[in-house]
DNA sequence: CGGGGGGTTGAGATGTCTCAAGGGGTGTGG
DNA sequence: CCACACCCCTTGAGACATCTCAACCCCCCG
């Protein structure tokens, strides 16, 4: 999710290469497309793996469940991330060839579908789209230990405030437009969604989003967002 | 790192995917090894990224630092994992051809060299290959995913156990005897080493394993540690 | 009109951090 | 061979951030 650095275009890469755009050699592919209405899962934990989906409109939030450390302990939950168009899902499941998260859509999206069986073949045979796919595999390790490091290391209101301007520049990345810079939008998930992202309870961040307000880092109103200072937000 | 599992077998390979050892096309390639002395470095963030590694022995600990949110902020910084033989190291610099984080021995190491320049081109031709190091990849991707659910959502006792059970149980796999498991091993990090891949200060980590200790889970000595009752450890 | 989901805010409980002191080890230089 | 310094670890006590519990609001929908 790739918090905590500056918006700078050209880093954004780094995140979210996105399998087709840049497959130069296959990017004729036909690949089929999918609606999932908002609430629906496009996958859950434990599913065999057939295909990689990348977003082509709306958003997912990823949720990964693990059971106790033993046997009748309470499950531990948590939102391990928010994907938005030009993102790849279900690169977590290649490992055991089961989906290891449930992927629920926050509001009505579609996905191109890649069935993993024609996309080895397909990388073996064109080293770009290879390169690519380890690519965006390596960009979700980075992407993850960055999560990892912020719930480390970071109080609340910075965690929140790195959200913000995570998602911000994320929204501005997948809008093809070139170096736009959004200042309003609506979330499209919970507050509750957001708190379990960053291991924190929905109230803290209910109160650090308030707090942010009266900073005046950002004007509120429900899910809607504007940045009003990014100086603020980022500073401390 | 794959915490909170039960130490069945089968799931084992889920996490430490070896590249070499499957590699049934090409397992006959004459990699180079290469020794690293304890607290030195095989490799630092922001260098290029030339190979990817295979720990043959010894222990390494790799530390990402992030800049603040901003500019002059504290910049964060913290273990993401720990790596034992088998495991491969460096997949978080693939994205951007450049290393991701700091790879430090935890002692006297070594590991085997695989330049990605042969890598990618091997992957192209050997199917098998291919499937392994994105089974790796995802691998990586799950173990980071793992760290950030406990850090969001465990407690600090329930942190250490779980980090004790999976650093046994990955020792155990380490040892190609099967099925063999150790009660009984010097750890090769440091508390806060430790108190920094969880998120938690040295403090509370040794406050943690004394409490483990009074409770009949563990026996402690240093940084020896004998598992003694793994329900315990693990209920809850 | 009633119910439910989502959001905000307050006040007390609590887990972890911070600060501080002290106890081994180990390596080095006198 | 001793003395000292340094690192690592342990333990305590108070500070503080976040959680927990609770009340209330708003809005949408049936």
């Amino acid at each position: 999710m790739e918090l905590s650095r500056d918006p700078a275009a050209a880093s954004r890469r780094v995140v979210a290469p996105t399998l087709h755009v840049r497959l130069t050699d296959a990017d004729a592919i036909p690949f089929p497309t999918r609606t999932i209405e908002r609430g629906d899962a496009l996958y859950c934990a434990g599913e065999p793996l057939r295909s990689l989906y990348t977003v082509q409109s709306g958003c997912f939030k990823t949720v990964a469940t693990f059971p106790g450390t033993d046997d009748a302990n309470t499950p531990h939950t948590q939102v391990t991330g928010f994907h938005l168009p030009n993102e790849t899902l279900g690169l977590d499941g290649v490992c055991t060839a089961r989906h290891e998260s449930d992927a629920v859509a926050l509001e009505a999206s579609v996905v191109r579908i890649m069935p993993v069986g024609i996309l080895e073949p397909l990388c073996r045979e064109y080293a770009a789209m290879q390169h690519e796919l380890l690519a965006i595999m390596s960009a979700e390790i980075v992407r993850a230990s960055r999560l990892a490091l912020m719930l480390g290391t970071m109080p609340a209101r910075e965690r929140v405030a790195a959200f913000l301007l995570d998602f911000f520049e994320r929204f501005d990345a997948s809008m093809a437009s070139s170096g736009e810079q959004a200042t309003d939008l609506l979330l499209p998930m919970t507050r509750a969604d957001i708190g379990s992202y960053l291991g924190l309870e929905l109230e803290t961040v209910s109160r650090m989003l308030s707090k942010l307000q009266r900073e005046g880092a950002i004007g509120l109103n429900g899910r809607q967002v504007r940045i009003v200072d990014r100086a603020i937000l980022a500073h401390n």
